[in-house]
RNA sequence: GGCCCCGUGGCGGAAUUGGCAUACGCAAGGGACUUAAAAUCCCUGGCUCCGCAAGGAGCGUGUGGGUUCAAGUCCCACCGGGGCCA
């Protein structure tokens, strides 16, 4: 195949040399006619009256090793589809750009001393050939990279909006969904400075009300300090707090010796992976996104988007929104130590009073046997400083220091529950019981509120911690079985109790209460009553059983007999106490977590406070009814919160965008004007990190550009007087920074202005005429909330990037810049390639080089003769199995690789590499070709008058090609293709030549164009169309003869039972009834029957027919 | 551990809404052409059994159950593989 010989014979043969010479000649014609090239509203040659079609590919990230074959996957499916929408008359936006910021190229300026820049152009050079040899159609006059300064600089734009900007949870979204929206920060200190806004005593908003009512309400109500009466420092501070970016502060992990900051990932027992260096955990000021603020709007909307089910699941649990209860538990004041105890009599104690919890399931309350705090919780210092009598300091003391450089992943992972009890009592609220508060690191602080009530009977880890530390367990919640257990120890005669009698009685009620939905005393009744009347109920036979349609009860009463058996209860006095002692779970050996009835909660009323009972209550009653007590009386109330965190989006590096902010000697934050980005990132005279104790960023080291003066910096006089010694901001910003709104920049990637030009961001992103939300106004409302109409790439994104976009675009939305409030309105993740390797019998993988085939599907490895195992794996260095697009192109060509690839399997599925089967595809065009073209003269082949055959196959090839290309299923497509070209070569002349007709060539041409569109191309020159007519890629998908899909009659297969027994030719649309009795008249259908009367014949129209006897 | 997806010939896969299981490609076997080979073209092809043959019977979409006139497709349980998150 790579080498044929047979050149001479048939010079103008498709062969991979040929494939080679077209492929780069239609390149370049492509390129030098500008054929993809897409002007925007309002330039020279753009089509008002076509309808717009975005298709987005996720941007790669240009790494050194260049393109693997999972790369174009993806890309070739969205060329194909723009390729088709183009025929089909869209204007099509089809960009393609570079992911250009990221740790490889540092990493590697570290080692070699080469600029980033350097390397990454190399790269992105090396990736532009690559792409450019596939033939993809993307309108490379808009192409850009994030690490351009005309691009970056509308990043740290964006960053200054976010920084000069409020989450306004009141307002109406204006998208309809949920509440809230973002506001420029100047709106809410215009309506601070006029008193429609008030601040709060833990710098919250609080709002007037009724804002024309203020002032009347003003003085004695406790509503807030008044904007006039805070200093400037509070003014800040309080201003600081609301602002979508502002700077919080995370735990880190530094590595002084290696002067950077590692993953998690990149720590292993407290050392560095590469080095083994010690490494620290250390707080650090970082730059945060409020995405929380958003956490509803971006779970709601959800909803909305053309999106897989599985990455909205994705989102929607890393989101993950809970509805539960807020709690507070007070400290039992009597077991502090006595200085502790006259310190807060003194009132000079910042000690807390209550632990603040939040739980998912307050029906459990009364379970609640203990409570653990976070080791960073305050409520340890003061416990270290003032020890309790029962306090065993020392061992707090280690353990605390201990769990502090442990990290987060390692402390939710430990198998082992550790623990230290503080010494120290709080009471529970329902039950007024006084319970230990224990300290144990798997509690997080940075996840709730640092402290958690234990229900151990209820929750896993509460209850392997209760086992731990022998602390008590009480059940409050039964499944209906185990209420049924209960039920039967309270009510069991003495007689009943006996050994041999209970077990039986037992099983049967238990059997009643599943199999039925009978009351316990009924049922009870039941058991009682069937004793006496059949004295042996195990000798019922199995058919008489079923005979009565008590087969299942028999069955589970079996399985509970040998219930018991293995939870080894010894008599039902034991079953009875266990149940008398709340410890059914821990007698199960494990947490009952499902929901279920309450039991042993009640209390009466006491104190001042209610009574209240959830005895018999189902959870979903028992925790409305519980929110409703502690509302009542102060205890808690009803709280939603949600897993999602704020955005950390500084980093610790050089390669990424700085950030438009300096501080003042003060330490005090102001922002960069607008007018003075973009922020150039300064060169470095060395990429080595520096030994520090003290967390810096790599960019720290370009100390004359870090220390300057505001006018230097671009600071607003009117914000920071020019001469002002500032210090930059060092920090730079993530990769998912550029990625975040690179979708946006595409529409009008050269806009100079803004961030992009407003009529080209609403044209391609369709937010024109499109109304979302607001107030009601009669008007419809669209149903879509995003912009792109077709986004493909890796699952790998599922949250990350995915999320921040969704986030940005929102806020820009909300901020009047974009014209809708979701980027992508559909979605899709093409599969994984991946590759076979061999498997040794120890699971071992081994390289494929390492491997011979003695035999058909006999594999050894070559050193040792042993037997090894094909196996499908990730494609791997390691295992020799990656695959170089740019080899399989040198061997067959751009357009076989675009046609195996399509051609493997779904999209969507992950799929194996086996590059014996491009053969085929090869094989496929070169048989189209020379259906089509004379191999010896290079002329097209054809014929005179149609092969009324050929043509009805043709237009259902092009009916079927254009359906399946909508749904993205590109192997059917190249399937009834192939089918179409072995058709013609069994109907055409000698090796099918002059099958088809010049117009029927020509149709094939345009419809094999999006998938092979060299091939087509030349074919389409070929048949003699010149400039003057346009090259394939520029006509009209071909109009299909509706006529010619349907045929005169139909064969359909007659079932009888369900099987074939014959086939029968009827006329299309056949009446039901004539088609009946057509299959009744068979032969065949008769035979089958059998002389058996006919109940029913079931006629599916087009489809078959059954008869049923 | 949680969530999601997938199990169909020797292999990749098709069957779009419950309606003829295995389209199309690879690999394999047979044939034509050729001095020969390559290339190309044609034919065969799930399994088991009966038959010299044409043909016929039965079983078949990971396993076990269920719903239905009808299940690869829907439901329940299990087994196996993969992906993502932790």
């Amino acid at each position: 195949m790579s080498n044929p010989t047979t050149g001479n014979d048939f010079p103008h043969r498709y062969t991979p040399g040929l494939a080679d010479q077209l492929e780069r000649r239609w390149q370049s014609y492509w390129q030098q006619a500008g054929t993809f090239r897409q002007p925007n509203p309002g330039e020279a040659g753009f089509d008002a009256a076509r309808p717009k079609f975005y298709c987005l590919d996720m941007f790669p990230y240009p790494s050194g090793a260049g393109l693997h074959v999972g790369h174009p996957e993806g890309y070739t499916a969205t060329d194909i589809i723009c390729r088709y929408k183009r025929l089909k008359g869209f204007n099509v936006l089809h960009p393609m750009g570079w992911d250009a910021f990221g740790l490889p190229a540092e990493q590697y300026a570290i080692q070699t001393g080469v600029h980033p820049a350097v390397t990454t152009k190399k790269a992105i050079d090396n990736f532009r050939r690559q792409l450019q040899r596939f033939g993809f159609c993307y309108d490379w006059s808009r192409e850009f990279g994030t690490i351009d300064e005309d691009y970056y600089k509308w990043t740290q734009w964006i960053f200054l909006q976010l920084y000069n900007a409020w989450f306004d949870s009141e307002a109406d979204s204006p998208t309809g969904v949920s509440r809230g929206r973002a506001r420029p920060v100047s709106e809410l200190i215009a309506r601070l400075e006029s008193g429609e806004f008030r601040v709060g005593p833990s710098g919250e908003i609080v709002r007037s009300g009724l804002s024309g009512f203020a002032a009347p309400l003003e003085g004695g109500m406790g509503l807030g300090r008044a904007w006039h009466e805070l200093s400037q420092e509070a003014r800040r501070l309080f201003i600081d707090n609301q602002r979508l970016a502002y700077l919080g502060e995370q735990t880190v992990n530094w590595c002084p010796k290696l002067g950077t900051v590692l993953a998690n990932d990149e720590v292993i027992d407290g050392r560095s992976e590469r080095g083994g260096y010690p490494v620290l955990r250390k707080p650090l000021k970082q730059w945060m996104f409020r995405i929380t603020a958003y956490a509803d709007r971006l779970l709601e909307q959800l909803a909305k988007l053309d999106w897989p089910t599985s990455t909205r699941t994705q989102q929607s649990e890393w989101i993950g929104r809970s509805t539960g209860a807020q709690v507070d538990f007070d400290i039992d004041v009597h077991s502090l130590s006595p200085q502790a105890q006259s310190e807060l009599k003194g009132a000079k104690a910042d000690m807390p009073l209550t632990l603040t919890i939040y739980t998912t399931r307050p029906d459990t309350i009364f379970g609640a046997t203990f409570m653990v705090i976070a080791p960073e919780h305050p409520l340890v210092d003061h416990v270290l400083r003032h020890p309790s009598a029962q306090t065993d300091a020392a061992a707090l003391k280690a353990y605390v220091a201990r769990a502090r450089n442990t990290s987060d992943v390692d402390r939710m992972e430990g198998k082992e529950k550790t623990g230290v009890f503080s010494g120290v009592y709080a009471i529970n609220p329902l039950n007024d019981e006084k319970i230990p508060i224990w300290i144990a690191d798997y509690v997080l602080m940075g996840y709730g509120t640092g402290a958690i009530m234990a229900v151990p009977a209820h929750d896993e880890r509460d209850f392997e911690f209760a086992k731990q530390f022998e602390l008590p367990i009480k059940d409050v919640l039964y499944p209906r079985t185990a209420l049924a257990m209960k039920f039967f120890c309270d009510h069991a005669t003495e007689a009943e109790f006996a050994d041999g009698t209970w077990q039986p009685m037992l099983a049967d009620f238990l059997g009643i209460i599943t199999g039925e939905s009978l009351d316990f005393n009924g049922a009870m009744h039941r058991v009682r009553t069937r004793r006496t009347e059949t004295p042996q109920p195990a000798a019922v036979d199995t058919a008489s059983l079923d005979a009565i349609g008590m087969r299942s009860r028999g069955a589970i009463r079996i399985t509970w007999l040998e219930a018991f058996e293995s939870m080894n209860i010894a008599s039902l006095t034991q079953l009875k106490h266990i149940f008398d002692r709340r410890e059914f779970q821990s007698w199960r050996g494990e947490a009952g977590v499902a929901p279920g009835v309450a039991v042993h909660s009640s209390r009466p009323a006491k104190d001042g406070l209610p009574a209240l009972s959830l005895d018999g209550l189902y959870s979903e009653d028992a925790i409305a009814r519980t929110v409703e007590w502690m509302e009542e009386t102060g205890v808690g109330g009803a709280e939603t919160r949600f897993k999602l965190r704020d955005w950390t989006f500084s980093r610790q590096r050089y390669w990424g965008e700085p950030f438009p902010i300096v501080f003042d000697e003060a330490g005090n934050h102001y922002p960069v004007s607008e007018k003075a980005l973009p922020i150039i990132l300064p060169p470095l005279a060395d990429y080595q990190p520096e030994e520090s104790e003290d967390p810096q960023p790599l960019l720290a080291k370009a100390r004359h550009w870090s220390h300057t003066t505001a006018f230097a910096a671009g600071v607003d006089p009117n914000v920071l007087a020019p001469e002002t010694p500032v210090r930059r901001e060092t920090n730079t910003m993530p990769g998912s920074a550029g990625s975040s709104w690179y979708c946006i920049r595409y529409c009008d990637p050269k806009n100079s202005e803004r961030l992009v030009g407003k009529e080209a961001e609403r044209y391609w992103m369709g937010g024109a005429d499109r109304k979302f939300g607001g107030e009601d106004d009669g008007e419809p409302r669209d149903n879509k909330l995003g912009g792109v109409d077709l986004y493909i790439g890796g699952n790998e994104h599922a949250v990350g990037h995915l999320l921040y976009s969704r986030f940005w675009h929102n806020v820009l939305f909300d901020l009047g810049y974009l014209s809708t409030p979701e980027p992508f309105q559909k979605l899709f993740h093409q599969g994984l390639i991946t590759s076979y390797a061999y498997q040794k019998a120890d699971k071992s993988i081994i390289a494929v080089d390492l491997v011979k085939e003695l035999a058909e599907g006999k594999f050894v490895e070559i050193a040792t003769g042993e037997s090894v195992s094909p196996i499908v794996t990730k494609m791997s260095k390691r295992y020799k199995n990656v695959v170089n697009p740019d080899d399989v192109i040198a061997e067959y060509g751009a357009d076989t690789f675009r046609l195996y690839e399509m051609y493997m399997g779904p999209l969507e599925a992950s799929k194996p590499w086996n590059t014996k089967d491009i053969a085929g595809l090869f094989r496929f065009l070169q048989r189209l070709w020379r259906v089509l073209i004379d191999e010896q003269t290079g002329e097209p082949r054809l014929a005179a008058t149609d092969n009324p055959v050929l043509e009805k196959l043709l237009h259902r090839t092009v009916h079927k090609v254009g359906q399946d290309f909508e749904r993205l299923s590109f192997n059917t497509a190249i399937a009834s293709i192939i089918q179409l070209v072995n058709e013609a070569m069994s109907l055409g002349g000698e090796k099918g030549a002059g099958a088809f007709t010049r117009r029927q060539a020509e149709m094939i041409c345009i419809m094999l164009s999006p998938l092979a569109p060299h091939a087509a191309e030349e074919v389409w020159a070929k048949l003699g169309n010149t400039d003057a007519r346009g090259c394939a890629s520029n006509q009209s998908w071909p109009a299909v003869d509706e006529k010619l899909l349907v045929d005169d009659a139909i064969e359909m297969p007659v079932q009888v039972q369900g099987k074939v027994r014959a086939r029968i030719t009827v006329p299309t649309g056949a009446e039901a009834k004539a088609v009946e009795a057509m299959a009744l008249a068979d032969e065949g259908v008769q035979k089958a029957i059998a002389g058996k009367p006919v109940k029913k014949i079931i006629v599916v129209p087009g489809k078959m027919i059954n008869v049923v006897v």
